[in-house]
DNA sequence: ACAAGTTGTGCAAACGTTTTAACAATGACA
DNA sequence: TGTCATTGTTAAAACGTTTGCACAACTTGT
């Protein structure tokens, strides 16, 4: 049906292997027959058959992007589309496309990604946010398949990763709210069995613990990356005999939740309650308040996930050794932390 | 390197072909050969090579999207991350792979899809919102490559398409705001290239026109998908001699900047002005107030698109009759549109 | 017991590339 | 003038499948 190598050998009057040397920029074709069988390439229509291609290099210039389960939490659509921005404009600088693939639970995530494993669909895959024990991870690990995480792995360290420094990110986030003035602070944490959750939490611990304040466990609630478990929090948070001055909220789409539940309890931010939230999304700027967050640098989480998996991709394997990358992270400050307790400026 | 269906034949004692047949369920395979054969397979971990497979069939068993240039819209994110969820939900149902696919500029888009059309490395590619003449979809109509829109071309209206039927949508947005017994109800729109922007103001023209109502150009804002956008309209309407108390507004994100603006010169939702937005973003809920806003179905929209392009794929070229899919639309009533002007309940 | 179907399997070509090894032609060197 | 290296090109095998055709071995029906 359409031109092949074949077709352009035969009008060029050479071989189907010069018409390929030609596309490979051989060095030993001369520059006339270069030349002519080009012109007749553009002539003809000719484009290669990528399928051929790969299925003689063993190799396929893609890699596919796991979504984690999308269910309720749509809520981290915002994230996820940035990320894979980050991941599709850098893998099409280096030539890769992106496949993205989904399931509706783990066990499912883990088929699709074997799917495309097994059929040797893809060169690598960058996994998202991933929680304590990935059955992903343990699947790739296993038949020693590239692949970098965006996230950080507890049990397996010496994983090509891609990461925020959340310890020190919710450190940060504490300082700031310390430095302001504020001595009892609370957290409103993700899900514990995700990382992120367990590491900002751990960064807010430390802050308070330098500046010896207070780690009180009621004024820390865990709960979903969902709003309503900020709405819920704020319910089982304000309604303590003491109650904490300032919040560290582990997600904006949270903090959107911490908001409405103070706005109909008639508190006042930041004048009863400084929030300073994590992830810097759109909303962290629209919101009204608009809200303190760490931005984490998406985009570029994405950016450098898919160009570390592609150098590692195409490194020999004796130049591969496996990297941890930190992504800068910076503290926004907006009006929903301007004042010390109190509401004093 | 891996096992191929040649290794598979010779342990089973049969020949490759015999193989293939098992794994196609062909029906002259005796149900003793096809047992055994399965057994191997497990045994020896097989897993067909899909580049091979695609190289014979001709068939790639994916498609693609192409997303619309990235840079300041990030809004649209939640969007399209909606969209995406459905397609490659559907996708996957269908036992197809979705590649995601962007450029930084229409020549870009253009680029990336010729490059994966070209080399033949997808089926299909649904297209989202297209502007009112794109060269993406001039590119796919000419090599007569299976695509579906989301969303509606004005030039080629006898296209594979999805859409919302967003003239009734905004009509019906603008009946509610009648009902309510606004009477001077205005409009903040999108980029005027665009079809949805375009549809939505005839909608609300419309309605205007059939209430007996003025259709004022000075009460009409046309601006980006951007809440910037939002803010500066009502920096211009409010400063008007007369001013509406009602509004139609062309997206969530555009209303968030709305909803500002009017913080800052102190009018009250729904009091002063009642707003009523499309899409129906996970925003429109959290937003305070919460914002009235048009329901499109994003994720129906999506896994439609994908049904429908996959339909397409398989079915013979005589089978093949372009379809436009209308999803349904339902206006959801929240705070943000409680009341009849003056603030009457 | 024979023709005609049916059932199960194998051979080999095809899909569109890349790449190794071989070879012819040319030029350089002594 | 013969050897040797260099340069440009090709033939053919390989990548891992699918599939049309052929064929043998059974079933049927008569």
């Amino acid at each position: 049906m359409s031109v092949t190598i074949k077709d352009v050998a035969r009008r060029a009057g050479v071989s189907p292997s010069t018409v390929s040397r030609v596309l490979s920029n051989h060095p030993r074709i001369s520059a006339a027959t270069a030349r002519k069988v080009r012109e007749i390439m553009e002539e003809m229509g000719y484009h290669p058959n990528l399928m051929a291609k790969s299925l003689v290099s063993k190799t396929t210039k893609s890699i596919c992007v796991i979504l984690p389960k999308p269910a309720e939490e749509l809520f981290l659509n915002l994230f996820f589309m940035e990320l894979i921005r980050g991941i599709v404009a850098q893998a099409a600088r280096s030539g890769y496309d992106v496949l993205i693939s989904s399931g509706a639970n783990e066990s499912e995530e883990v088929e699709a990604v074997a799917r495309l494993v097994n059929g040797r669909r893809v060169d690598g895959a960058v996994l998202l946010y991933s929680r304590k024990d990935d059955p992903v991870v343990e699947f790739l690990q296993e038949r020693k398949f590239p692949f970098v995480l965006v996230g950080r792995s507890e049990r397996h360290p010496d994983i090509l990763s891609v990461d925020t420094d959340n310890v020190q990110a919710a450190y940060d986030a504490a300082r700031h709210l310390i430095s302001l003035g504020h001595e009892r602070i609370g957290f409103v944490g993700g899900p514990p069995n995700m990382v992120v959750s367990i590491d900002r939490m751990e960064g807010y611990r430390r802050a308070l613990e330098e500046a010896g304040l207070p780690f009180r466990r009621d004024w820390v609630v865990e709960g979903e990356f969902l709003q309503d478990s900020g709405y819920r929090a704020m319910s089982l948070l304000m309604n303590l005999p003491e109650r904490p001055s300032g919040m560290l909220v582990v997600d904006d789409f949270v903090t959107f939740g911490v908001i409405r539940g103070l706005n109909e309890l008639g508190y006042k931010i930041p004048g009863d309650l400084s929030i300073v939230s994590f992830n810097n999304l759109a909303l962290a700027e629209l919101s009204s308040p608009p809200i303190s967050s760490v931005d984490i640098g998406i985009y570029h989480l994405g950016y450098t996930a898919s160009q570390t998996l592609i150098r590692w991709i195409e490194a020999s394997p004796e130049e591969r050794t496996p990297v941890r990358h930190i992504i800068p992270h910076r503290l926004i400050v907006r009006e929903s932390s301007l004042y010390a307790p109190g509401g004093k400026a």
